[in-house]
DNA sequence: GTCCTTCCTGCAATCGTTTGCGCCTATGGG
DNA sequence: CCCATAGGCGCAAACGATTGCAGGAAGGAC
């Protein structure tokens, strides 16, 4: 017995199949099966002593053996942009509820819309021999999906599409559309766009669909009236920014992404307008705080959690090796008091 | 139009050791050891031409079998209530970001705080063998760390305090007393709280530190205007509208997070009074968010990230087996528009 | 009493890595 | 010319779980 105080506690050894086999007599092989899902071929008085033995024992399966020989890991990868985007926390959280269901468990890794970071990560969740992956951090040009097609290890995208990929999204063209028809309802007719990124399917698409609303409604958006930007609060206050500092500053602004909105709510009031009477505002995805704020916001809501669980069903039924197929859920409009009747 | 690239009908055989070692003419074990960071005992050209050749065929090293042989499976779990709280996210981020860099993998849990999916999750984690785990929902009662501490495996608390066990967080005695001096030099004499959760340390420590420093000034807060709440937006609106509705409503609210100081936003506004100049507000955390609000938000920061990069550490000295202290990091307080200098 | 099922259980191989041990071949010293 | 030494590698045994196969006992049919 070797005494070593200012060491951490010993860490007791593991209970294996191993440990039970021996205190209930019989061979890991029949431990292994008696505690398997469906014991056939084991005698139902041996199976319960078995399982008991295992209960009393603190017995573990250890996944990462049986992953080892089964080949399966029951684990499946998460990319998501960045998780303090509440958007994609959102459907992560319900990405990892129906995963858990499942039995199955998750590995998220945020790539900050990086291509490295994306390879990276990637190459880490691979390294566990991960199941599938769900990609919620897809842009226009990016690799990834190909080669995880090449791999042959089945893959979703969600939130954000990539033609000829199986996806899990929202109609973000008809939820432009929708905020222009609002728009345009209320009768403006300059108003402006904070685009979000042009590379990811979402920004590309809600936009397309406001534009285009508005040109066949005979009022085309000139190019000023439409800025870039990421997807986080700060980069909707600059934004925002540019276009009330324009000649002729825009009457509404549909921001593509509720935390852009946030951040435009703030240009607006440094510069001296007030939200909703002076510019009206649209945000996108309905976010809990959307509604709650000083001014609540007309927002375009789309189902996060919904996304999040048909993109797991859609995964696993890939994993179980059988075809799935593509899901656009489709949008609404909240309307509340950042859109309020024009003023003649 | 292929629209299920998900299971290509057969998955390519993984590249193993064996694979490297067949093509590079060596046994199994020289290719293990010539890929290690340390190649002692192997010829400085075998290396070379082992290494080449793995790059070549894409050998990626099965990390649940390497685990299954050394015992550790180079993973930390990481429990939080919820990765839609903003803060949490904030930490997770940070946390997955130090662990990576230091060749460890994440999984997180989010575990509602619920005592039942604390378990199965923590349960899940141990199956796959973590090596540590970094808890950021510890509640007064709660059990898991230590069941943790009674297993042996390493474990930090990161955000919330508990008595005896070793953590990581910010002084939010001292953030609540902040807040108070803030208001009581304003002028501030009848005021509220919105104060979380009290069984998180978070909740409780901010609330104290806040209550002695009014009570020490002279002006000792009655119990109707100290409300607890969980920490979300909606909680916020329903805790602030009732302390509005109090025969005599503060002229002054600490919300003991940002985004109860969201929601209290609107039910300031739904009272038909302006956040600043009718009631002042306080939050907490200093999110983005804060600065960028119609009325930027005077907010008590702590530095998130920090929080997360330093319980890495903490756990990291803790899996090598050497003793790690607690970390108590001063918080600051932003002052914004929110809290006005009061009018006489 | 013999033979054939049917049930239950044990045996052993296997998944991919790591690592203590031992063998072989140069090499240098005496 | 012989022997000790060391560098470079291979061998094989783990780690913990799963699973095809085989074997043994009990029980029924004839």
């Amino acid at each position: 017995m070797k005494e070593n105080p200012s060491a951490p506690p010993v860490r007791p050894r593991p209970v294996t199949l191993a440990t039970v086999a021996r205190h209930a007599q019989v061979h890991v092989s029949t431990v292994s099966r008696a505690l398997s899902a469906d014991p056939a071929g084991i005698g139902a008085d041996t199976v319960l002593r078995v399982r008991e033995l295992a209960a009393v024992l603190g017995y573990r399966r250890d996944e990462g053996a049986a992953g080892l020989r089964t080949g399966s890991s029951r684990l499946i990868g998460v990319l998501v942009p960045r998780l303090t985007d509440l958007v994609l926390a959102s459907i992560y959280e319900s990405i990892d509820a129906a995963a858990s269901a499942a039995g199955y468990g998750t590995v998220v890794a945020n790539t900050l819309d990086d291509r490295e970071h994306r390879r990276v990560r990637l190459d880490a969740m691979l390294s566990r021999r991960i199941d599938g992956v769900i990609i919620g951090d897809s842009h226009i040009g990016d690799t990834v999906a190909h080669e995880l097609r090449r791999s042959g290890i089945p893959y979703v995208l969600v939130m954000r599409k990539l033609e000829g990929h199986l996806s899990v999204t929202t109609d973000d063209y008809r939820g432009g559309q929708l905020a222009a028809e609002h728009l345009l309802e209320l009768g403006h007719r300059r108003v402006g766009v904070i685009a979000g990124d042009q590379l990811a399917s979402t920004g590309r698409e809600r936009t397309l669909g406001f534009r285009r609303a508005f040109e066949s409604a005979g009022y085309p958006l000139p190019d000023p009236y439409v800025v870039e930007s990421a997807f986080s609060t700060p980069s909707g206050l600059v934004a925002a920014g540019e276009l009330m500092r324009l000649p002729q500053p825009p009457t509404a602004i549909f921001a593509v992404h509720d935390l852009l909105a946030l951040g435009a709510m703030g240009a607006i009031r440094d510069a001296g307008k007030r939200v909703g009477d002076d510019v009206a505002l649209i945000g996108y995805n309905d976010l809990d705080l959307a509604a709650t704020l000083p001014v609540p916001l007309t927002s375009v809501r789309s189902d996060l959690q919904r996304m999040g669980t048909l993109s797991v069903e859609a995964l696993l039924t890939g994993i179980k090796g059988e075809p799935a197929a593509s899901v656009l859920l489709p949008p609404e409009l909240i309307v509340r008091a950042t859109t309020p009747p024009l003023r003649a």
